[in-house]
DNA sequence: CTAGGGTTAG
């Protein structure tokens, strides 16, 4: 068309930026949007932001926007989407806002975007909010799925249901949302009993649907149902098993203590293993105590994943029990010599619209005091009903976090007594952190729950806890 | 009578 002379206008630009592979190839278009004076045309301009962003250029598509003059609700949806799909829901709901201080008009799109960043941040009360603007439009599929996930992801499993039973339209993505919902939040026997009707009642599953329901088999402890899904989910669905699926079997098998079958079986995989095969077995290490294997699958990690912090850890633990010292400190140096450094452990809370973080070793919050004062009370308590602080895992110190003088200020211990001292007995208290909890505070959660008769939920990186009547939703099992 | 944005796992 350029060799012909012909000259290009907006209608081309559109289309041709959405068959954009590359960032040289991108940089070329954008230089001739410019010279052709095009940059203006909103069409154009979140055609734009929206290939910038699928190549991971958040800051060029960040500029893009920002050059706007004339814009539209589109341009800001891109921009907000943008955000919201790279786990940054910050930087997505402040734009969101900007949106509408100038006054542009919010569609389904928009609050898709706005739920996800809320899932992301695990905003249950700014999520609610948004579901109040939902039910101004009428039912939109997309829209519904990322309320659907906000609510499992923030772990109110109520409304979820509600959503879900409520949905006129129901595709693939809805089923595998709730399913693996459920199965994240302690519902492993829901969740296979969903996928039953499933079967029955809805669309033909999927890679990941099938994966929600590993999980939902791996995380209850149902062996032979999870080997069975596994074993036939080719001949049943027609979806060869990946990495993943192969990484929730590993699980499934490890934390059953069949070591020796979940080995065999990452020798046997069509795929290579990554770093979260490995650390499948890892965990399984740890929960059943085998040393040796521990030891063989964390250098298969660091192996692969360099950078892992909370492997090194783990490993310089293991040859500390072991009293393999000159280990100990060989792992040490490597770390320190690739510049890894261990992520303190962090939890938050949202209190009145407000997020409170809790970080380890750190004591800048206002009412530290009185929280550190009424935590100590609540440890003398919670001893006189049985509970013993656990500082004697074989495998301690995990992610960095699980060390005994520091077992007391765990970040997640720190948020459970601020909210139990800042929300009102009939609400739940929600936490979530970075880093996963561990069987001390796992312990003194289930206790607390019995003892003050509150209900917490703690969203871990991969599950979710919810703890009433002092006991735990998961079944001490994760 | 040719263009644009949004959802699931890891």
């Amino acid at each position: 068309m350029l060799r012909e002379g012909v000259k290009p206008n907006m209608f081309t630009y559109s289309s041709v930026l959405r068959a954009c592979d590359g960032l040289s190839n991108l940089r070329q278009l954008h230089s001739s949007i410019m010279k052709y004076g095009l940059e203006s045309d909103t069409f154009v301009r979140s055609a734009l932001i929206d290939i910038y962003s699928k190549l991971g250029e958040l800051q060029n598509a960040l500029h893009v926007f920002h050059e706007m003059v004339t814009g539209d609700s589109v341009v800001w949806n891109s921009i907000i989407g943008a955000f919201a799909q790279h786990s940054d829901g910050d930087e997505a709901l402040n734009i969101y806002k900007s949106m509408k201080r100038e006054g542009f008009p919010t569609d389904q799109s928009t609050l898709t975007s706005v739920l996800r960043a809320c899932t992301s941040l695990s905003l249950l009360e700014l999520g609610l909010q948004i579901h109040v603007h939902v039910l101004k439009f009428n039912q939109d599929l997309i829209l519904n799925n990322a309320l659907l996930d906000m609510y499992c992801k923030c772990g109110s499993l109520e409304d979820a249901n509600f959503i879900f039973s409520r949905m006129v339209e129901k595709d693939v993505i809805s089923w595998s949302i709730m399913i693996a919902g459920l199965a994240q939040n302690g519902f492993s026997l829901e969740a296979l009993n969903l996928f039953k009707s499933m079967k029955v009642f809805g669309p033909k599953p999927n890679y990941i649907t099938i994966l929600g329901v590993l999980f939902a088999c791996s995380h209850a402890g149902l062996v032979n149902e999870g080997w069975y899904y596994f074993q036939s989910m080719k001949k049943l669905f027609g979806i060869d098993p990946g990495r993943e699926h192969y990484g929730c079997i590993i699980d499934l098998l490890g934390r059953a203590g069949k070591l020796d079958d979940a080995v065999k079986l990452i020798h046997e995989m069509k795929c290579e293993p990554d770093a979260v095969t490995w650390r499948a077995l890892l965990g399984a290490c740890r929960v059943h105590r085998n040393l040796d294997l521990a030891i063989y699958s964390a250098k298969q990690i660091l192996k692969l994943d360099p950078e892992d912090a909370g492997t090194y850890v783990l490993l310089s633990n293991i040859y500390a029990n072991s009293q393999r010292w000159e280990d100990v400190a060989e792992v040490r140096k490597t770390m320190r010599g690739r510049g890894v450094r261990k992520e303190p452990g962090c939890s938050w809370i949202e209190v009145n619209k407000q997020i409170h973080a809790f970080i380890l070793r750190d004591n800048s919050h206002p009412q530290i005091h009185e929280i550190n004062r009424k935590l100590s009370q609540f440890i003398h308590t919670l001893i006189g009903v049985g509970y013993v602080p656990d500082t004697n895992f074989v495998l301690q110190d995990l992610e960095g976090e699980q060390r005994a003088d520091s077992l007391q200020y765990h970040s997640e211990k720190l948020a459970i007594v601020f909210g139990i001292m800042s929300i009102s007995r009939e609400k739940t208290i929600r936490i979530w952190k970075n880093l996963r909890i561990c069987g001390d505070c796992h312990a003194f959660a289930k206790l607390i729950t019995k003892i003050e008769n509150r209900h917490i939920v703690i969203r871990d990186p991969v599950r979710y806890h919810h703890f009433k009547d002092g006991v735990c939703s998961c079944g001490d099992y994760w």
